[in-house]
DNA sequence: ACCTGAACACCGTTCAAGT
DNA sequence: ACCTGAACACCGTTCAAGT
């Protein structure tokens, strides 16, 4: 019958969901500080005062927008682990599995998630708490590697390493100048000449990667290729303390 | 003359640097979101308009605290490579360098500095841009790394690798939940029961960490050993790497 | 030059009132 | 129950005015 209401009304029901997703949508296209009480209602077609009878203010929706992203990563990597019916007979070998598989994959899809929404990193790292809905992923983390053999301490570790970079890799080292020498090719000369004359070895670099990316169509700063690497450093870091005291890896 | 009619006012005079001192001095007390353009003048003992005099609005003192923030890290890290009065004659023997000393060294005055202003890692990297100060930092961590025989390859994804450290490993994993249990610990016992028949895998680390670290000060989450592994992770993987196209370390 | 008061547009939020 | 209008305290910023 609620529908029914809501139906007679020409307009969908507001709800918790719904203004959630409102303001992801509205995050994305111009910026979390654009995520506004009045402008957020305004999208909903809607007044500001309606937001609070499904959020408790601000606080509880910034909360929400966190509980959104978590959910988001949840999903994206349940779809990789989950075949088209079932997970099959091949399931039975558990003694081939490995926990740097399936904890890579995981980084790898909150990392997708961290792309898709750039605001996000810094939303978490500035809230006071992790809300419980991270423990989750924390759990299921930290599942797989004891599975595989980690210990607890060394598990402990893993999860503050792998969640730094997930939530420190997004920004890139520099900026591409954007605007700066697109129409003047002598001042972009110009001013590599002066980078060059400040930050020597950081020129030479810049030039060094523009040099072989020259068939690279991704560019000369792959931001998954250099996430990738790290990842898979602290993997087998992890790999190599788990053999026995931190002896060199096999 | 500048400074003679300031002391007849009976007021330092203001300035850029007094201003994003002060603001800084705030972050810290109360948090960034109350670092005001109205609340910072009322410190500084004067009108909100007046900070327009030396700084370009609100998003200039943003700027200016990430200046600052990054003035820290030079001062702190600059601070342990210098002697008393000069670097002795012991620095004639370039071949023993180990960069992974002084990168090492490098991101553990970056990490006092993020632990000192918990809210710097959220502002950096919510910030559009990367200001050109930080290529300062760069290019020294760069150069040793050349200098100790990384390519320029393995050095641009160190600086990934490590800079996302830095800004990802300020928040802890989780929150010793204040007040909860701290008076009633049936209730504390109860909470944990749920906690564990939610999230066992975690409980159960959280246990076994407790127990560890009884004869241990810092408590069962020693934030700066943890830094201070992965970064020696990272280092370690790092150096394995630039030994030859990706063998095993020696 | 440096600082100020009043004003403007905007923000989060409260509250009494509508339906 | 869900939504609204008016109001309040606060924010960043502009501008004309002070000294």
């Amino acid at each position: 019958v609620v529908v029914r209401k809501a139906r007679e009304a020409g307009r969908a029901p507001l709800s918790r969901g719904r203004v959630l997703a409102a303001a992801i949508q509205r995050a994305d296209d111009e910026g979390l500080a654009a995520v506004t009480m009045r402008s957020l209602a305004a999208d909903l077609g809607v007044e500001a005062m309606s937001l609070y009878h499904h959020l408790p203010g601000k606080e509880g929706l910034l909360d929400g927008l966190v509980e959104s992203i978590l959910d988001e990563i949840r999903e994206q990597t349940a779809v990789d682990d989950t075949g088209p019916d079932d997970t099959g007979p091949d399931d039975t070998g558990t003694d081939a599995f490995d926990w740097r598989d399936a904890v890579r994959q995981r980084c790898l899809g909150a990392r997708v998630v961290m792309v898709r929404h750039p605001w996000a990193p810094a939303l978490i790292t500035s809230r006071p708490s992790v809300p419980p809905s991270a423990y989750l992923h924390y759990e299921a983390l930290l599942a797989e590697m004891i599975r595989g053999g980690l210990s607890y301490h060394l598990g402990h570790r893993a999860l503050h390493a792998l969640g730094s970079m997930v939530l420190g890799f997004v920004q890139e080292v520099f900026t591409p100048d954007p605007g700066e020498g697109a129409h003047d090719p002598e001042a972009a000369e110009a001013d590599f000449a002066a980078f060059a004359a400040f930050v020597p070895h950081l020129a030479a670099m810049v030039a060094s990667e523009l040099h072989a990316a020259d068939d690279d169509p991704l560019g000369w700063c792959d931001s998954q290729a250099e996430f990738e690497f790290t990842l898979d450093l602290i993997l087998d870091g992890l790999h190599a303390s788990s053999g026995d005291g931190g002896s060199p890896p096999m």
